[in-house]
RNA sequence: GGGCCUCUAGCUCAGUUGGUUAGAGCAUCGGACUUUUAAUCCGAGGGUCAAGGGUUCGAUCCCCUUGGGGCCUACCA
C-alpha cells in the first residue's frame, strides 16, 4: 500500500523520488546554531532540511515528524493548518510515513515544550519508503542487525558511530604514518603463491591463465619486496583473507595493516605501534582513555608494559621453561594441564601452553616478547638469547592485536627457515608456509635490516569500542 | 569439526502440558484531535507458527531430516 502512496504522488506530479531537494542546511548545522533556544520561540530564519522520517504524529491541523539525518541527529518538524493550508496538510497525512525521507523549509522555532522545531511552510517527499521502518523501540536482534545493517544504521546510535569511529582510526593512523615519512602502497590480493602467515588460503581460478590463485593471507612478502626496492618506510592497509572458522574475534576477510621500516627493528616498530594506537584512540575519543560500548573506560596511555613469553610462563607454571626446555618436559606439563598440541614441537608446546598459563590475564596493553624460534619463521633470530626470535604479539583485552618483528633478512637462513615449514607440511600442518623462490631472490638482492609489524584492525576497533568483530565491520560475511 | 539452545505478524516478543477462530506492543489501514515527544482515544486488517517428512482422530507444539541463527568447545589473527 506503500507502493500506491509513490504511485499517488507520481500521479499528483508530486515526484516520489525527485532528482534533488533545494536544502539550504543540514539538521546538526540548524541544532548547533539553535541548539539554545527557549521554549515557544520563533527565530524569523527559514531555512530547508532533508531527513527521514523517524517518529510521526499526526493530529488533528498540527501534525508533527522528528527527522533524522545521517549522524544521527534528529529535529521537528510541524506542519500547521495555518501555515500550509487545507490541501497540503491533507497531503501530509495521507502520504508521508516512517522512514520517508522529506524535505521541509520554514522557520526555525521551538515548540511550547521547548522542542528545536521547523515551522513548516513547504515540504516535499525526497524519497518515499516502500518498506516499514522496523520497531524503533526495541533493539534489533543481533541476526536482522547483521544482514540489513542499514536498518540497523538508521535505528542503532551504537552502529553509527562504529562506523564513524573506524573511519577516524583509518584517517588518523594514516595521519601518524604520513607524520613519520610512511609511504602507503596496494600489493596483490590475488597471489601466485600465498605467504607471509600460517593459515589456510581460500583459493580461486583464473580462466585467462587457467591457473590456480590465492587470495592473500598477509600482504608482508610484498612488502618485503618494496623494503628491498629502496620504499623503506611502507604501510599498507587492506584486506586479508583466511580460510578458518569465525567468531567473536575472527572473520574470514578482515583488514589488517602491516608496516616496515628500514634500519628499524622490533623495539623501533613497537614503539611506532604504541604511537599508532594512542593517536588513534585521541583522535575518536579525544583522550587515551576509551570508553567502550558497555560503559567501561579503557586506558591505552602511557608506556606499555613489556613481559617475556618465557618468563611470564615460567611463572605461571611454576617451574622454570627456557628455549633448552625438552619437548617431552614441554609436553609432560601440556598433559597435565590439558593443553592439547597439534604435531608439537617445542615453539608450538611453547605457546599453546603461554595461552593456557598466561593469555586471558592480559587486559591491559602489554607487549609480549621473545618467541621461541619454530613458530616464527619470518623473524631474525634474537641478538643476544639463543633459541629465541626478535618476535612480539601486543595483548589487548585478552586478544592479540598486533605482531612485531626484527625481520629476517638473511636469504640463507629464510631459504632454511622455508625447508623446515615445507618439512611440517608434508607432515600435514595445512598452514605450513611454502618455499617461495621468487621472494628469496629478492632477499638475495639483500633487503635492509627492518622492524615490522601487523595489526588487525578490526581488532584495533574493536579494542578502542570493546565491541565484537562483527560489530566493527559494517556487512560482516552472513551465510 | 563436536556439544547445547533457538526459528511464531513488517519489528521486538508472549503462547499452545497435542484440540476447532494463534496473542501483545510498536508498525499498517479507517475515524477524532492545533503543542505532540514511544502522543492519546475509537474501530479494522495482517500469520504456510523456517522448510520437508513422520507419529496421531487431530501437529505451530512430539519425533526425524534439511536450512538459518546464537552460545560453548576445538583450530586460526
Amino acid at each position: 500500500m506503500r507502493l500506491a502512496k509513490r504511485d499517488r504522488l507520481n500521479e499528483l506530479g508530486l515526484e516520489a523520488y525527485p532528482v534533488s531537494v533545494p536544502i539550504t542546511d543540514t539538521i546538526p548545522a540548524v541544532r548547533e546554531r539553535f541548539g539554545g533556544l527557549e521554549a515557544d520561540a520563533t527565530t524569523g530564519v527559514t531555512v530547508g532540511l532533508a531527513g527521514r522520517i523517524v517518529h510521526l504524529r499526526n493530529t488533528g491541523k498540527l501534525c508533527f515528524a522528528s527527522l533524522q539525518s545521517g549522524d544521527g541527529s534528529r529535529i521537528q518538524a510541524m506542519v500547521s493548518l495555518a501555515e500550509v493550508g487545507d490541501e497540503n496538510l491533507d497531503l501530509w497525512k495521507e502520504l508521508v510515513d516512517l522512514g520517508d525521507h522529506v524535505f521541509v523549509s520554514g522557520e526555525v522555532i521551538s515548540s511550547r515544550r521547548g522542542e528545536l522545531s521547523i515551522m513548516v511552510s513547504e515540504w516535499k517527499m525526497a524519497s518515499k519508503a516502500v518498506l516499514p521502518l522496523p520497531n524503533m523501540h526495541n533493539e534489533l536482534n543481533e541476526e536482522t542487525r547483521v544482514r540489513n545493517r542499514y536498518l540497523d544504521l538508521i535505528v542503532r546510535e551504537q552502529a553509527r558511530k562504529t562506523v564513524f569511529a573506524r573511519a577516524k582510526t583509518m584517517a588518523s593512523l594514516r595521519e601518524t604514518f604520513t607524520q613519520l615519512d610512511f609511504v602507503e602502497v596496494e600489493t596483490p590480493m590475488l597471489q601466485v603463491m600465498h605467504g607471509g602467515a600460517s593459515a589456510r588460503p581460500f583459493v580461486t581460478h583464473s580462466n585467462a591463465f587457467d591457473m590456480e590463485l590465492f587470495l592473500r593471507i598477509a600482504p608482508e612478502l610484498y612488502l618485503k619486496r618494496a623494503l628491498v626496492g629502496g620504499i623503506e618506510r611502507v604501510f599498507e592497509i587492506n584486506r586479508n583473507f583466511r580460510n578458518e572458522g569465525a567468531d567473536s574475534t575472527h572473520s574470514p576477510e578482515f583488514a589488517m595493516l602491516e608496516a616496515y621500516e628500514a634500519y628499524g627493528d622490533y623495539t623501533s616498530i613497537a614503539a611506532l605501534t604504541q604511537k599508532l594506537i594512542q593517536d588513534a584512540a585521541l583522535s575518536v575519543s579525544g583522550s587515551h582513555v576509551v570508553t567502550w560500548a558497555d560503559g567501561t573506560d579503557f586506558d591505552l596511555g602511557g608506556e606499555w608494559d613489556r613481559i617475556s613469553m618465557y618468563h611470564s610462563l615460567s611463572v605461571a607454571a611454576g617451574v622454570e621453561i627456557t628455549p633448552a626446555t625438552s619437548v617431552a618436559d614441554l609436553q609432560a606439563l601440556a598433559d597435565r594441564e590439558g593443553v592439547e598440541v597439534h604435531l608439537a614441537n617445542h615453539g608450538k608446546l611453547v605457546e599453546e601452553l603461554w595461552e593456557h598459563f598466561v593469555k586471558d590475564g592480559l587486559t591491559r596493553p602489554t607487549f609480549v616478547m621473545d618467541f621461541p624460534i619454530e613458530t616464527s619463521p619470518l623473524v631474525k633470530e634474537h641478538r643476544s638469547i639463543p633459541g629465541v626470535v626478535e618476535k612480539w604479539d601486543l595483548y589487548v583485552r585478552g586478544f592479540e592485536l598486533a605482531t612485531g618483528y626484527s625481520e629476517l633478512n638473511d636469504p640463507v637462513i629464510q631459504r632454511e627457515r622455508f625447508m623446515q615449514q615445507a618439512a611440517q607440511g608434508a607432515k600435514g600442518d595445512v598452514e605450513a608456509m611454502r618455499v617461495d623462490e621468487d621472494f628469496l631472490k629478492a632477499l638475495e638482492h639483500a633487503m635492509p635490516p627492518a622492524g615490522g609489524m601487523g595489526m588487525g584492525m578490526d581488532r584495533l576497533l574493536m579494542a578502542i569500542t570493546g565491541l565484537g568483530i562483527r560489530e566493527t565491520i559494517m556487512f560482516p560475511l552472513v551465510k
